[in-house]
Order: C-alpha cells, then structure tokens, then sequence
DNA sequence: GTCTATACATCGATAGAC
DNA sequence: GTCTATCGATGTATAGAC
C-alpha cells in the first residue's frame, strides 16, 4: 500500500483507473467556482463520485490534490510554449504563435487554468510549495531568446531584449487576465494579434 | 445603535475613531497573508486590538469587512488615475502619468491592493457583490480617452484606440502583477518607462 | 483500495450583561 | 459600543471494517 501521492503526475492508478482523474477534474471544478480555501473536501469528493479516503489515499491532503492541479497545468503550459516557439518563421510570427499557444492552452482547460492563476495570486503563507517562479523564467526566458534573435538578425530595433520580452509578457498577461475573468468582451485571437502587432510596430507615429 | 455598515467609507467612528481604522488595517494584511477565505475573524480582531462584537458592529460581517478593503482601494485608484491623465502633457506623457499613478498606488498600499487583486481572481461564487467591471471601465477608458486625443492630434498612428489601450493595460497588467508578486526583479519607475517607451516607439525595424 | 462512521478543531456569528 | 461566553455548523483527516 504505497503512497501515491508522491508523484502527482503519474496517471497510472492501482485499481480505479478513472477515480484519480476524476478527483482531479472535479476539484478543478470545485476549485475554480469556490475557492480553494472555500471549496470543502465533501464536495469535490461527491462531484467525483467517491470517498474521502480515496482522496487521502491518491493526494494525501486537500493542498496535494491542488499541487496535482498546478504541477499537470504548469508542464502543459511549459511543453506548449516550447513547442510553439520552436516552429519555423519570422520572429514576429513564433512570438505571435507562443501567444496563441497560451491562449488556446488556457481556453481548452480553463479550470485548471483559473484555479493556478487564482492560486499564483493568493496568500504566498498558505501555498504549497510550488515553483511558479520556475514557470514563469520558462515562458519570459523563451519570449527573451526569440527577441534576442529578431535583434541579432535585425528584424527588431536593437533594444534591450529583456525589456522586449515583458512588453510581449504584457499582451500574454492580457490575454490570460481577460480570459481568466471570462470578461464578455475579452479578446479572441484576431484581437489578440492585433495588440501584439502594436508593439511590434509601435503607437507612436513615425514621421 | 444604528448599523455603521451601510456606508463602508465613512471614516467618522461614533465612540473609538481607531478601532475601525485599525479592523481595516489589520484585516488588510491578514487577508493578503494568509488569504481570504482561510483568514479568520479571530486572528483580526486580536491583531487590531479589539473584540469580535466590534467587527460586526462597524462591518456586520466578515465579508463586510472585506467589502470596505475593496471599495476604498477602488476609489483611491479611480481617483488616482483620473488626476495622473488631467494634468498636461504629450499623450506619451499623460498615459506614463497614468501608469506611474498606479504603480506608486499600488507599492505604498501593498496589502489593500494584493487584498483588491487577488479578490479580483478568486472564485466568482464567493466574491461579495462588487463592480470590479467597474473599474476596470474606469481605467481602460481613461487610457482610450487619452489615447484617442493623441490619435486625433496625430502624435499617434491613426490605429484603433480601443486596441491600443489594450497594448497599453497590458504594460499596467505587468507592473501589477510583479508588484502584488513581490517579484525580486520587479520593474521599478524607470523599467516601467523603458516598456512603455517600447509600446510607443515599437519592436520592429522600421525601414 | 474503498467503505462507514466519527474524532476533534475551528469557524462565523450572536446573546446578554454592562 | 464593547465586553465574555457560547452556539451550531462545518472543516480536515482518520480509525477500523472489509
């Protein structure tokens, strides 16, 4: 009877296999709507069809069954960034597609998504000890490297690109704000290129 | 004894003007450090020195309390950023007064404005009645406002003014979420300026 | 592995005296 | 207005049977 909770990512389980992943959907759920702090173990264990032991069993604490959330959603969000400035093209073009990716990321797991934003902002003392400092070096970092080479090759001015890489961060931020407040009136991706190609070209008029 | 809860921005207090002070005060950094929802009234109402038949006379409840923390932090903003776009200037300069505004705003009210912000991302179920669509209206018209005059007056390209205050609240997004992150490398005034000079100059070479 | 039943703490809020 | 004392509900987590 080994504790499963020490590798949250592991997908494999003994004897239900669906009764991980189901406690996983559903506290995201519970999660997203309530609060972590609000949101009662009763509850996400009735949402998944289950009991509390299996809970303790599979996560060992309401705060592993949150890590299990942040830890699948960071790596997702990590290996989608990475792929996505990977891909051939312009720097302008894998700058916009890394944008993309993050916002088709956040709107086809939108709990997840909600819950680790929620989570990034909320009362560092009652955290798990969760690197989202690590997260965000990855994403800024890639956005860095690409603008360094729009630089070197000089498709973009000579600026400083890490000052370039949080004026994209900017957007990106925009981009996750809006939909993570399902705001009626967030962008779509038309809108969200449109905002990116004002910073590559600039609101200032050029004489 | 009328309830005192009704006007949560009323500073006038009938007996001990400090005690209501303080409840906000000390819930401002109790919410911020442990969170909301897992903050209790008791560690409050001992952090401000006082008793917990005193909390729900001046707030009625917890969420009153919380409610007050928000209101005045919204208006304080409003207010700040409605000063910072009046005053003289370029465009350039009036929309950099803005974000200077509110990154001074936010770095002297630290625990209010983390309180404000992470109540902005958590859990729609459980937030208080509060307009935050509000102010955000607030903000990003203000900043479309100005940045309509700069479009008219030809100091900037003819481009849509509602995207381009898009570009520019994404700048804002980025000082405030590094400020409510007490990121070791957050932008301080000048870092700020830098981005927000790259908005307006843009990334791209210009030919 | 998964169940029932429960231990034990803590919560928000209030009653009633002064 | 502010106190002490307490109520009733709910919280996380676990013991012990199977």
């Amino acid at each position: 009877m080994e504790p499963r909770h020490t590798d949250p990512l592991d997908s494999a389980a003994p004897h239900d296999p669906s009764a991980r992943q189901r406690l996983l959907q559903a506290a995201a759920e519970i999660f997203d709507r309530k609060g972590y702090a609000s949101a009662s173990v009763r509850e996400v264990v009735e949402h998944a069809g289950v009991t509390k032991p299996v809970l303790y069993y599979y996560f060992g604490s309401k705060q592993g069954l949150l890590l299990a959330i942040l830890e699948t959603g960071a790596r997702d969000l990590a290996l989608a960034v990475a792929a996505a400035g990977a891909r051939a093209g312009t720097i302008r073009e894998r700058v916009g597609n890394v944008c993309m990716a993050v916002h088709t990321l956040i709107r086809a797991r939108s709990s997840e998504m909600r819950v680790s934003h929620a989570t990034y902002f909320t009362a560092a003392e009652l955290l798990p000890t969760f690197d989202f400092h690590q997260l965000d070096r990855t994403i800024v970092g890639e956005l860095e490297r690409l603008l360094r080479q729009g630089i070197e090759s000089g498709e973009l001015r000579p600026v400083s690109s890490t000052d370039a890489a949080l004026a994209i961060l900017g957007v990106l931020l925009l981009t996750i704000d809006q939909e993570v407040l399902r705001r009626d009136d967030r962008l779509d991706e038309a809108g969200l290129q449109r905002v990116l190609d004002l910073v590559f070209d600039g609101l200032r008029r050029t004489p």
